[in-house]
DNA sequence: TTAAACTTTTAT
DNA sequence: TAAAAGTTTAAC
């Protein structure tokens, strides 16, 4: 046995702390021990916690009584070094807590927490004496019940300050309390079917068929045993085994098993399975190349020489699948793992099956609908190098934090989506810049695609730090979609405008549907929002908790909050006049539908948004309705611009450009340009040149003018020398300081001294505090404070001089319960 | 006066 | 994250 050393372990807990915390390793486990095991460490009086150990060593610690580590759940360490070197990058260049990088990176059912579960003392003698009506409550309800949470004893005696209470019945010894840690991850197991080894060749079993058959009461086991024979598969000598689920659905008893078990005719046994669904093996071969794709492709590997990012410009439908799919292939083949990263909302079943075609059980699929068990067979199959299954991952933001042990390649499509970027919680981390940290880390080769690149991607491109290759051309030579201006000043004026739809995209409307052709519309959801209004005195009801306006919701006939989920049923008199004149104004995607019903009677209509896809497959059904032709005209936010492969449509329909290029902050005009083009994208494929419909006050803005001309580079030029001008990014770098708090008055005066102590060090580089758009969310008041830095200023030592005004701004009495978060390059 | 609600702090 | 400690509020 290993002399008596004794270890200390520096663990990160899931939880908002600075600092990794210290605790004593107990002698038995010593030769357990690891970096990157999880263990159970007591915090606090009785709580008990799941944390990663980070770091091993004998310091003894100063200043605090160490406590022992309670228990070590892993033979082998489920967070590798490089992860770790990537939490501590986050958790650095975000100004992040480590443990909050931990929860954003461990699947949650690794950690087990422990409840608090109160039942009877064993010595109470159930006397009533003495006890308050609340406690008599409790004591009765555990009476019926052995065990109750914390929760449920708040929900019998109907409050929320329970503490008290408990710790009454404990001292009186009425009742305890008690520490349970539950494992949230279970292993599923089934129950298979083997014919017993000793009787595997024909003549075996025969003989045992017959010796059954000679009594009739054995019928049924003859027939089981025939039944497990013939759905068993020999190969080579060797069975498959059968899940005994099989057999008895295909008409074998439980009884009849069982017994021919006891003969050891079969054996029966359990064993651990997978959630995950297993299909075939991929099956496609990649197409021939076509000339545009070759020279990318080569294009692609001599950048990758000596750089190691590039960046893939390439139009909308110019085939870039392809390409990745070649280099997926070539990765694969140098036994390298592969990350494919997209945005939440392309990852469709589109896409997933079209991958699934060339790799089969090669890719997995890892994001936010799949549930945390499935998560964590994912995560040990990246983490054990596995080698049939999950060689790609293919994933939304958070796939970056998989234990990739050997990472060579890793893609990010739709590159410029803002997507990427997690707002809340922290880590506010972006999935695209991370990816170039953790291709870093690996040596791995990162690919940007995107056929409307963000400008500090292009930027990087044009630089010379990112590699560069364009394909300007669609695949199989077909056209760029016509692009149209609908001037709604001119049809304002004149009075043609039915609602809000343009006469011109009216006509253009009835003469796709003539043709048979299909009809997307996109409309985007801000600036729409449908609002309940005085006529008189053009009162609206207001949220009770935000400084937001309640908008309409058809389905449920309720005004309701977008930020807290408060609501109400609508007024029917006007809260500041008393007038009876209330009526909706502004109009949603519902409204829409409606008044297309009125226009196009015969067309069949479908609204795809956040509330009509919410259900489990009500997405992949509209997309299926939609290819089959069962949908003339698709009416959606956003949604409709990601991934959609369609060859049908004829005619894509853009409501209101405005309403993107007069949104409020730095981005809107790249965001416009990116959302405009990828919605025109949309329209016409095979052979069939597309139109697609703007409507617009402003038809000579130059962001619609570049969008119309499909002129990317004119785009980006014009917007980078605005993005110099005025200190954007890519030449400045912003982190937006957040202020909290519930009295407006605290609020403002905090907001301003600590943006007068920024002042005093970064000089004219801090702007505000401002009140943001919405500037109550919650009963909380919001300010920004905004930080511009030079590109070549070093973020650690800036971030550093900020954590360091923040600490000292939050030791004053007065402002230390506001509450701040920073956020790192926001989107 | 007191119980309950609400805030802030702390944990190794 | 949750419990303890500290502070405010509402009810009588």
């Amino acid at each position: 046995m290993s002399e008596r050393i004794t270890y200390f372990v520096d663990v990160i807990l899931p939880l908002s702390i600075p600092n990794t915390y210290t605790y004593r390793v107990p002698f038995e486990l010593n030769d357990q021990i690891g970096v990157g095991k999880r263990v159970i460490v007591p915090l606090g009086k009785a709580k008990y916690y799941t944390a990663i150990v980070r770091n091993v060593h004998q310091e003894v610690p100063k200043n605090y009584q160490v406590k022992y580590v309670e228990a070590i759940l892993d033979d082998h360490p489920i967070v590798t070094a490089k992860q770790f070197q990537l939490w501590d990058w986050i958790s650095e260049y975000y100004i992040a807590d480590l443990g909050d990088v931990m929860n954003a990176s461990l699947p949650s059912n690794f950690k087990l927490a422990s409840e608090t579960k109160l039942s009877l003392h064993p010595e109470f003698d159930r006397s009533e004496e003495g006890l308050s009506d609340k406690e008599f409550l409790i004591v009765e309800a555990l009476q019926v019940q052995e065990e109750l949470t914390l929760k449920e004893v708040a929900e019998i005696v109907g409050i929320k300050t329970i503490q008290p209470l408990i710790k009454k019945l404990i001292e009186s010894k009425r009742a305890i309390v008690s520490e349970e840690l539950n494992a949230k991850y279970t292993p599923k197991f089934a129950t298979y079917i083997e014919v017993d080894r000793g009787i595997q060749s024909q003549d075996q079993l025969s003989e045992v068929l017959n010796i059954l058959e000679e009594q009739k009461k054995n019928a049924k086991q003859v027939d089981a045993l025939l039944k497990v024979i013939e759905l068993t598969r020999w190969q080579d000598g060797k069975q498959t085994p059968i899940a005994k689920k099989k057999v008895i659905l295909e008409g074998a008893s439980d009884s009849s098993l069982n017994s021919l078990a006891k003969k050891d005719i079969i054996d029966i046994y359990s064993a651990e399975v997978s959630r995950l669904a297993t299909q075939d093996e991929g099956v496609e071969k990649l197409k021939k190349f076509s000339p545009t794709q070759n020279k990318a492709f080569k294009e692609i590997e001599e950048h990758f020489v000596d750089k190691d990012v590039v960046l893939l410009h390439g139009v909308t439908s110019s085939g870039k699948t392809e390409l990745y799919v070649k280099l997926i292939q070539q990765a694969l083949k140098n036994g390298e793992q592969v990350l494919f990263l997209l945005p939440e909302i392309a990852l469709t079943a589109q896409l997933i099956n079209r991958l699934k075609k060339y790799f089969g059980d090669l890719v997995g699929v890892y994001h936010s609908r799949f549930n945390q068990n499935e998560r964590i067979e994912i995560w040990n199959k990246v983490l054990h190098n596995d080698q049939e299954q999950f060689r790609i991952i293919l994933g939304a933001r958070s796939s970056v934090f998989l234990p990739f042990q050997k990472l060579g390649l890793i893609i990010v499509d739709e590159e410029h989506e803002n997507s990427f970027k997690q707002y809340d919680p922290s880590p506010r981390y972006n999935g695209r810049d991370i990816s170039i940290i953790l291709g870093h880390l690996h040596k791995a080769k990162v690919l940007l695609g995107s056929a409307t690149p963000s400008i500090e991607t292009y930027y990087n491109a044009q630089e010379g730090r990112y590699g560069l290759v364009e394909m300007n051309e669609r695949f199989g030579g077909v056209q760029m979609p016509e692009i149209q201006c609908a001037d709604l000043e001119k049809e304002t004026k004149q009075k043609t405008m039915k609602s809000h739809f343009s006469s011109f995209l009216i006509r253009e409307m009835e003469s796709t549907l003539e043709k048979g052709q299909q009809i997307i519309l996109f409309q985007n959801r801000r600036g729409y929002t449908p609002v309940w209004t005085c006529e008189m005195c053009g009162w609206t009801p207001h949220c009770k908790n935000c400084d937001v306006s309640l908008t309409y919701h058809k389905s449920s006939s309720v005004l309701k909050c977008h930020y807290c989920g408060y609501y109400i049923s609508p007024p029917s008199n006007c809260g500041a006049c008393g007038s009876r004149k209330l009526k909706m104004i502004g109009f949603g995607t519902e409204k829409i539908e409606d008044e297309l019903d009125i226009f196009f009677p015969k067309a069949k209509l479908k609204r795809m948004d956040l509330d009509t896809t919410r259900a489990k497959n009500a997405y992949s059904n509209i997309i299926t309705d939609f290819e089959n032709r069962e949908i003339d005209i698709l009416i959606g936010t956003q949604m409709v611009t990601k991934g959609l492969d369609f060859d049908n449509v004829g005619l894509v329909g853009i409501l209101s450009a405005d309403q993107l290029l007069n949104f409020p902050d730095f981005r809107s005009f790249e965001r416009s340009f990116h959302l405009m083009s990828q919605v025109s994208g949309r329209a016409g494929r095979k052979e069939k040149r597309g139109k697609v419909v703007v409507q617009t006050f402003e038809p000579n803005h130059w962001i619609i003018q570049k969008v119309m001309e499909h002129d990317y580079k004119g785009f980006y030029t014009q917007e980078i020398l605005e993005r110099r001008n005025f200190h954007y990014p890519p030449f400045f770098r912003i982190i937006v300081i957040k202020l909290k708090h519930r009295k407006q008055e605290t609020l403002e005066m905090g907001a301003a001294s600590l943006a007068k102590s920024l002042q005093s060090t970064f000089k004219d580089r801090v702007l505000g505090p401002e009140i943001p758009a919405v500037g109550r969310v919650r009963n909380l008041y919001i300010k920004h404070i905004t930080l511009k830095f030079e590109r070549d200023a070093s973020p650690k030592k800036v971030k550093n001089i900020i954590k360091e005004k923040i600490d000292v701004f939050l030791s004053d009495h007065d402002y230390r319960s506001i509450r701040v978060d920073l956020d790192v390059d926001p989107q």
